[in-house]
DNA sequence: ATCCCGAGGG
DNA sequence: CCCTCTGGAT
């Protein structure tokens, strides 16, 4: 008889005392900062969705220095589309993926005048389907332009959920199935900028600032702080 | 699994 | 020098 591997859940039941914990940490987060916004700086749907789409692996500071130029020249779809890919690449040059980012934005332009007469499509089949938009970027339009609460995956945000022991799952995916499962509704949109901001400041990659960090006596993996 | 890829911090 | 930054496509 061939033994079934008991099957983990892909997201384990919480205990009352977990989720009372869980409950106190998002109270906290919401004391601290009942409003969290995107660091970077747009305009229009179309100038957030570009500016996500040039985030991937680089500093919202450096995207936000690069668009500051490039938006004054391409604030719409049509414009970036004549701006063309040599065009965009000037100014996205000190962006770490310049070429495939200024590739994926012009296609991604083209997309966008030719099928949707210029306008960003506020669904997630749509975004997802433009060059360059993965799950990840089309979260955070949807989840900042109010559309649905979305929890967006990145670097930062897997990151924290694993050192708070709100997610065990190795990809982005289970880690984003995991927090919607345990974080209520009142909270979902806003948890995405919460546990960002969080990860920048102070649960950063490599030396977590434990000993200014607000919610450390809640944290799952705190002991040796500094 | 691998490629893309500059800037800033330690 | 090495690591990290709001990933996505192959």
């Amino acid at each position: 008889m061939p033994k079934t591997p008991a099957k983990r859940r892909s997201t384990p039941r919480k205990s009352p005392a977990e989720r009372a914990r869980i409950q106190a940490l998002f109270e906290r987060f919401e004391a601290a900062e009942s409003d969290p916004r995107t660091e970077l700086d747009y305009d229009s749907p179309y100038t957030l969705l570009a500016a996500v789409a040039l985030s991937a692996q680089a500093t919202d500071v450096s995207v936000n220095k690069a668009t500051a130029r490039l938006f004054a020249v391409a604030d719409s779809p049509k414009k970036m589309l004549s701006l063309g890919e040599e065009g965009v690449i000037p100014y996205i040059a000190s962006i770490g993926l310049f070429r495939t980012k200024a590739k994926n934005l012009v296609a991604a332009a083209k997309i966008l005048v030719e099928t949707y007469g210029g306008e960003v499509p506020l669904n997630r089949e749509a975004l997802q389907a433009l060059p360059g938009v993965g799950r990840k970027t089309a979260s955070v339009v949807l989840n900042e332009l109010g559309v649905e609460p979305a929890i967006a995956v990145d670097t930062h945000v897997y990151r924290v959920a694993h050192r708070l022991g709100l997610a065990r799952g190795r990809t982005p995916d289970q880690v984003e199935h995991e927090l919607m499962a345990v974080i209520p509704d009142p909270w979902r949109t806003r948890a995405h900028h919460w546990l960002i901001l969080h990860g920048r400041y102070v649960c950063i990659a490599r030396r977590p600032r434990c000993g200014e960090c607000p919610v450390a006596d809640l944290c799952a993996s705190r002991e040796k702080a500094s």
